[in-house]
DNA sequence: GAAATCAAGATTGTTAACAATCTTGATTGA
DNA sequence: TCAATCAAGATTGTTAACAATCTTGATTTC
């Protein structure tokens, strides 16, 4: 469901409907409401009291500018951080992620691309902070929201190549600029 | 429930039961849940698979001071354009909710400085972008978790009389300046 | 005595039925 | 014609029962 909303498959203020998902995924409604009021807490829903939820208005450029400057600030600790205590393993798992993103960008699939740009940053966040990683899920699922309706994805991979690159020589200052040029 | 994990009433890693909550409110365990899965995407409270949820731990003093960065970022963003577009209303609300933190700071009881503390925030930044709103709530009830159990709040009523005082008379830069110093 | 096993209780997870609320469109009355 | 009213259907809100899982402590086995 939270890949359908990232990759823009819904319209904005679209409403959804319990039932209908409650089908579609196999379960009553009572999981599926746990399900809608998570990604409503993540922001990429609201809630009206007796209506349900819709899909979440975009940001404005503004609030986008906010939000990204926040999400940048929180993600630079946290990668600084990481390549501090980056283990063998971390490295490993960094190649992988940075490979699905590739392959993903490849095939052209919108929410291949989404989730796995995602999953890339989500892991140096969490394993910096379990704290932030949290917080840093709601800053991204609703930029990402915003703009996966019309970027370009041919130059994700190259960007996040970049990062990966400079996170594994363990040049923050590097890495951190890329990533500065990414989170925009 | 939230007041009470604001204020510091429950001890950290301390299990919430289902059950307890449901007798307590004289509701069924459904609502409940509902309620604990906000407080655990608010970050009040953290959730394991089959084990319910717990007080979340507290953040560590570098967490705080990253979410602290973002908070009054978002913050100074959301004053500035709230006192651009204040209207007499919001004027007079202002004043309202800077005595109810005044008496509660008087009266010296936790719980209500916490909630009169966020209500007073939360009100112009919620004018200002009710996207933005959901966003700083996260960010609030995490910092105040961690400082509310050792928190003097002495001086609490000062710190934002000096604020709402700079916001009535539309100055914006003492206005950011005193939220600053406050929110640290 | 220590570790593994088991069972009982406690707790969370899921479901379906029912209640409350909202939406929609037809009907009524002026 | 237009607005107000009403009823039927759709949708969300709540509940209680049951299923699955975990925890705890006793028992067994070596």
């Amino acid at each position: 469901m939270r890949s359908d909303l990232i990759s823009g498959k819904l319209d904005f203020d679209q409403p959804i409907r319990e039932q209908k998902l409650a089908e579609r995924f196999g379960t009553s409604r009572g999981p599926v409401r746990d399900a809608l009021l998570r990604l409503t807490q993540e922001g990429a829903l609201v809630y009206e009291a007796n209506k349900g939820v819709r899909v979440i208005s975009p940001l404005t450029d503004e609030e986008r500018s906010v939000v990204a400057g926040m999400r940048l600030s929180l993600e630079k600790h946290c990668l600084s951080k990481f390549i501090k205590n980056m283990k063998k393993e971390d490295a490993h798992e960094l190649t992988f992620l940075l490979e699905r993103l590739t392959t993903a960008c490849e095939r052209a699939s919108l929410p291949g691309v989404a989730e796995c740009d995602l999953a890339l940053h989500r892991y140096w966040v969490a394993q910096a902070s379990s704290h932030l990683e949290t917080m840093w899920l709601g800053l991204s699922v609703r930029m990402i929201m915003k703009y996966s309706r019309l970027t370009k994805y041919e130059d994700i991979a190259a960007e996040h190549k970049r990062i990966v690159e400079a996170v594994l020589e363990k040049d923050v200052e590097k890495a951190l600029f890329y990533l500065g040029e990414n989170v925009i």
